[in-house]
DNA sequence: CGTCTCGTTGAGAGTTTTCAATGTAAGTGG
DNA sequence: CCACTTACATTGAAAACTCTCAACGAGACG
């Protein structure tokens, strides 16, 4: 777990002591390609880190078609924030993508953690803020762009990740189907 | 403030003394209805607690049309947090829609009563891991719903806000045209 | 009274989805 | 390694959704 520690330390300053306490808070999973870590109406156990790999959240929607919302590749956080909060059933369900190390904490122990180190008060402060300021800015691109800019200007802007992710997940994220992914990608070809 | 101190009271244990003291941290503003509070394009300085009143967050496309993505009513926070965090341009305009207290703070400030009152740590903690939870269901249901849906959702979900705010900018926050609108709820009358 | 803002209506145009069919790449078990 | 199956990507036509634009009506306000 030498990606966390080094995560960690781009937020607070703690010695190996330290750190060796606080990973004792966490499981480490390992999952493999298409595993499910949450389903959709259980309750929302855990909060999860990604070491290695990338999960991606989803609902299923009327038609029963899997709707993702988010991914989250190495160093990124992801649950179902509400329901893990109130320890709720989870409206998500949560999905490797590729094949992952995971750390996973549970309400209570997260409590005890930041009890016992009030420095991670600041890290997750700090964690969420950046998340909020992800989502401001996801939503205002889906304000400003139809659906063939948002492909552009995701796929600018992430073009590693357009080569590790299949396309179907990208139109999903993206809002679309994935054949009108194809027609904006014909579209652009010629 | 007493309003403020009554919010903070739902998430942290504070005596009189260290509620003064965290007050004096902030600058009580008064504005009239449309007022600016933050421009597109100049560096955000500043973070808002709505005491009384509603704030929008919104920006200009490149029809000129205002969009807007996110009102603030009593007890929300509002800037642009990318922004804010790393001190640079705003992307966002910040204005009143109803005549409005504001409670306002800036970077440097913010550090230090972090610093001085680690238990506000806590407390912003709390506050983005719920803006954050917000974010997600918001995100879901742009996902999930078409523009219909969104305006019946919203208007079932906060009919007292409907009644508060005009109609062109319930438009605007749900993603689509005032003409649209008229004629959703024109069908939605029949 | 005139002006401005806001809400409504309708026709036509643009965007995106649906559905069904076909093609292609990739994994699996023998 | 081949044959089989499954998963993923593409195409095209018709339908559904949403926007644009121009015009009109109603109310607020100086």
């Amino acid at each position: 777990m030498e990606s966390f520690r080094a995560h960690l330390d781009k937020f607070i300053k703690i010695n190996d002591e330290e750190y060796t306490s606080i990973l004792s808070f966490f499981t480490i999973l390992q999952f493999k390609k298409k595993e499910n870590l949450m389903k959709e109406g259980e309750i929302c156990k855990s909060l999860f880190f990604v070491s290695v790999g990338c999960l991606r959240k989803f609902f299923v929607n009327e038609k029963g078609v899997e709707q993702t919302t988010e991914f989250a590749i190495e160093n990124w956080w992801m649950t179902d924030t509400f329901a893990f909060e109130r320890q709720t059933k989870s409206d998500f369900n949560i999905q490797t993508v590729e094949k992952s190390v995971v750390l996973s904490i549970d309400l209570k122990s997260q409590e005890l953690l930041l009890q016992k180190h009030p420095v991670m008060e600041h890290y997750f402060r700090m964690v969420y803020q950046k998340s909020c300021a992800a989502a401001e800015r996801r939503i205002r691109y889906l304000y400003e762009f139809n659906r063939e800019e948002l492909y552009l200007q995701f796929s600018t802007q992430f073009p590693w990740f357009i080569q590790r992710i299949p396309q179907y997940l990208i139109a999903s994220f993206l809002g679309f189907t994935p054949e009108y992914l194809s027609e904006i990608r014909a579209k652009l070809r010629s």
